[in-house]
DNA sequence: GGAATGATAGTCT
DNA sequence: GACTATCATTCCG
């Protein structure tokens, strides 16, 4: 089966999670998160990804988060309703994708940190300025190269409700659950580098960093 | 195959 | 003025 993409269909697979599921931990919604579908809808292209890597901040108590040193007009979003998206730009070229949890008022997200391309991957390859028949892996396997490949930016998605019919973004349940979950130390970070608050779907190939921490 | 390093800009102290 | 939840390129072995 090879680039035998059955083109344009409209219509978005599986049905949008429910926000009930994640009024709780990050680290609980994180791992509920892991496997579902990220989707982006455009004028004229159908954006799937799985979610197949993911990491859980708090938001007190957890140095390394966003949301650490109380609310600032940055990470309002951390604050808000659960199921937004909170992006954030960092290192000065690249985007992030957060998805905010807990009921309103308390702070904590999932980072979405890798996604295996499902629809629309020459849509994808475009905005990541590659050629159309670049492997899949470089399209989604890490936090940058996600929001690049979907076109995630600050200016055009925070705060987004990714739980609503009418958005452009979405997350979505189709029913899939990862075989085998690793779970290892968050990547990238200074602070309380060693909780063990990075999920994936253990073995698949999209997941990011060394293919050993990927082993349950 | 793996490790080191520079690019680049928004945000907070 | 320092910091950052990164990526792509470069070098070395």
């Amino acid at each position: 089966m090879s680039a035998f993409v059955s083109g344009e269909t409209t219509a978005s697979p599986g049905t949008l999670l429910d926000r009930v599921l994640l009024e709780t931990r990050p680290d609980m919604a994180a791992r509920l998160i892991l496997g579902k579908l990220l989707v982006r809808r455009t004028k004229d292209a159908l954006l799937v990804g799985r979610i197949v890597e993911v990491e859980a901040y708090f938001g007190e108590g957890d140095p390394a988060a966003h949301a650490a040193a109380g609310r600032t007009a940055r990470n309002a979003v951390l604050f808000g309703p659960p199921g937004h998206a909170y992006v954030y730009f960092i290192y000065g070229m690249h985007s992030c994708l957060n998805i905010s949890c807990e009921p309103t008022g308390q702070a904590g997200s999932v980072l979405v940190r890798a996604l295996e391309p499902l629809q629309g991957l020459s849509q994808m390859a475009a905005w990541r300025g590659l050629g159309p028949h670049a492997s899949p892996r470089l399209l989604t396997s890490g936090p940058g190269r996600l929001c690049q490949a979907f076109g995630i930016t600050r200016a055009t998605h925070n705060g987004v409700d990714l739980l609503s019919a009418n958005s452009e973004l979405q997350l979505r349940d189709d029913g899939y659950e990862a075989p085998d979950i690793a779970t290892t130390p968050r990547i990238g970070i200074t602070k309380a580098a060693e909780r063990p608050l990075r999920f994936a779907v253990a073995g698949h190939p999209c997941v990011s960093g060394p293919a050993r921490a990927n082993r349950g």
